[in-house]
DNA sequence: GTCGCCCCTCCATCTCAGTTGACGAAGGCA
DNA sequence: TGCCTTCGTCAACTGAGATGGAGGGGCGAC
């Protein structure tokens, strides 16, 4: 990780770094190219490839990205900025944790309303925990 | 799923029809294109938008995929894999809805309650909903 | 040697992703 | 009523994404 490891060509190059024909060196660009090409995919030349891995050409279009990551058996995902995703994926983690509660039903109906109504209810859902003897995590958050 | 479900314009579709402002209509196309350029995102132009959502254009750039996810709150992924697509469809009005600080604050706190606290509290927001105006259960959405 | 082949690199070129600007329809306000 | 704003829609333009082909170095065959 010399370079900033979260670049597009940093990943482009990882892949062609990592995975190998069947164990000698790497793929070649046209090769590659010519692979995309023959599984149906769209027309990606050689020398974009290149590009890509250089760091020359840094926005691919969707159907480059799906074919590239396609190739080499790799999610689009994959492509795409780390921080970000973790954080959303995060925020879906909870909603599965959120999964068969009620609590789902309070959250969708809750949206929308006043800042006011929803403080009062964040007051009333705090006293509730209390009186039901769940933990009151007066530590706000732990430091990232 | 009247058309192809599966094409890019389906999915800007779906994010527009169902992640909404706060409670009222869609997010307009220059609602979204300034919010993306003010969040710090590319230059995206409403037109551009547009010719997302009704399938004129389908081949957008990484920069312009991760801009228009990220200001739905979705992972990029969202656009490449159709599972993924699905098992975030499920959930997306909760997500949404979760995009709101305090509205996350009291589900994340609600989550754990007795049964019968959660129905009060669902009871208190309901008329707390009606109290403000805001749309009533029962429907789910008004056909034109 | 030198010919042929494959590969990476570079540059000129073209295509299409993305923008600009304009138009009509649908409200809000005086 | 008329003006002004906001919105979706469309057509034409601009420029970045993507390509094709040429130059150059390495390696084996003849």
């Amino acid at each position: 990780m010399s370079e900033d490891a979260g670049t597009l060509a940093a990943k482009v190059d990882h892949l062609f770094r990592t995975v190998r024909p069947h164990d000698g060196g790497e793929y070649s660009f046209d090769e590659v190219a010519r692979a995309i090409r023959d599984k149906g995919g769209p027309t990606i030349s050689a020398t974009y490839l290149w590009q890509l891995r250089k760091g020359i050409r840094d926005n691919p279009t969707k159907r480059h990205l799906e074919a590239v990551a396609g190739f080499f058996g790799v999610p689009p995902a994959y492509f795409f900025d780390d921080a970000e995703t973790e954080r959303i994926d995060a925020q879906l983690a909870l909603l599965t944790a959120l999964r068969d509660a009620p609590v789902r039903q309070i959250a969708l109906r809750a949206n929308g309303l006043s800042a006011r109504s929803l403080e009062a209810i964040a007051d009333m859902v705090e006293r509730v925990r209390e009186l039901e003897g769940l933990p009151q995590p007066e530590s706000p958050d732990p430091p990232p």
